[in-house]
DNA sequence: ATATAATACATGTAATAACAAGTATTGATG
DNA sequence: CATCAATACTTGTTATTACATGTATTATAT
């Protein structure tokens, strides 16, 4: 007898764990049933139930301990990945409060070099956003974004305060971004920015440009932006697995995040 | 009869492969010996060969078909996992020559913002160590490195040249490097930056602070380093893996390297 | 000659079994 | 009471077996 429904038995468990997980059946630390437990209340033998087990921790959703148990990690660790974040996330993780002014919303003919970017012919109308991003009401960041109107159309003006453009695309309309390229590098603040942004003329910025794709690697938005470096830097984190003793230099990221200076440092 | 020699024998056997895919003795994409062979050959049980085989599946250093069999990765794709470079390796990859000019190399009084992060008591001597990288000749970064005496005295200035601080503390004094803390920012050059690097006073340099750990989190070098922002940008990719369909948001970083520009772009 | 079916072989999934090894409790012993 | 051994329970490792499923080749029929 054929069963044949999708996936297999091990991943269908793991998939039900995570979601017990995440809607908080187990809270942090707590223990989970035994792999034994678990395997009669599936129906399974323990080797499925220890597959499952072993997905769940090799994204650090759960961690084992032999003589004691599996249990479930501390709450949203960085799962060895690297959460993509959006402005408004990293400000409420900064303890501060984001709001977003939305300077420009208009289509634009795609100059050259954005029309290669974008993957559209030059000339093509291309809908440009330009926001001045602020945390505690004060000026942090300026981001122009641009993007084809195949997916510019899709958003509203008004929406913006709310939904990132991330959440929006994936959630509403089911265009998951899969990739993304960060280019980080500095800059100094010309006339208009410094306006914008409240800075200095010739002020430091780090700049970060985003390339996001969705499936079939096509390019969804481009994303200019400024962050005033009196306000923000970015911190990551690289960290060598004890197990995996790999070729020496070899680091997984376990955190890249943004960091918001609260008082101005002495440089 | 117990045999207890360290490892169990999965990751023995994962060991060997791994070593023989590095020696070369089998090439990418050439096909492994199947699981059945490799039980048969090691002793063991497939299941066994399979936990061997899945460690080096999940590191990226061979990938398997059903049906067909396993197969050595490209060469050296980026692991999944970052690879901490240095100066010379970055500018290898980048097709210039590298070169250092040593500006300093002394002990001086570590301040308290210092000592602090190097876990020293204040005023305690540090070796310093001023360096102006040079690509092809022209100065592309300037860095200040400090380390506690405990380490410096490792350290010779001439060899500073041939091998990077990191190889020779691994690899001579077996001080492994296992975590990194980054932090990017952006400057602008000051006078004296500005005459080291021949870039124009009140230039956008890139910012890039690392402190390194070894085991124990104690820091060994704290690190500052300034790159002429017309001349280097940092690059990284994230990717969400298609199997691992976890919560919305995170990517794994796929690589974070330094791309540098050889010819003078216009802003 | 081309399309199809049979076959051999590869990896993928899974059940069952046994033992090793770490942890905590319990109970006997000093 | 303190110490140590026995015990029960946990995860870790491994062997054996069976079948499912994907791939490529070979033989067969059209």
């Amino acid at each position: 007898m054929k069963l044949k429904q999708g996936a297999p038995r091990h991943s269908q468990i793991s998939q039900w764990l995570r979601k017990e997980i995440e809607d908080g059946t187990y809270m942090p630390d707590e223990k989970l049933p035994s792999e034994n437990e678990l395997a009669k209340k599936f129906g399974v033998s323990r080797v499925t139930i220890r597959r499952a087990l072993q997905s769940l921790e090799s994204e650090e959703i759960i961690y084992r301990c032999q003589g004691l148990g599996s249990f479930v990690s501390d709450t949203r660790t960085p799962h060895n990945l690297v959460r993509l974040t959006d402005f408004n996330e990293d400000m409420e993780n900064a303890g501060l409060e984001a709001s977003s002014i939305v300077k420009a919303f208009k289509t634009v003919e795609a100059p050259g070099w954005l029309a290669e970017i974008l993957h559209v012919a030059e000339g093509n109308k291309v809908l440009q956003i330009d926001r001045l991003r602020l945390g505690n009401g004060e000026p942090i960041a300026y981001d122009i974004t641009w993007m084809p109107i195949l997916y510019g159309q899709l958003l509203q003006e008004d929406k913006l305060q709310d939904k990132t453009i991330y959440q929006t695309l994936e959630e509403e309309y089911e265009i998951p971004i899969i990739r993304g390229t960060y280019r980080i590098s500095a800059d100094v603040a010309d006339n208009y920015l410094s306006t914008q942004l409240k800075a200095d003329i010739n002020a430091p910025l780090l700049t970060i440009n985003r390339l996001s794709f969705t499936i079939g690697d096509k390019p969804v938005y481009y994303q200019q932006r400024y962050y005033r470096s009196d306000k923000v830097m970015y911190e990551m984190t690289l960290e060598r697995d004890k197990n995996n003793s790999t070729s020496a230099s070899e680091l997984p990221l376990k955190e890249f995040v943004p960091v918001f200076k609260k008082t101005k440092d002495t440089g």
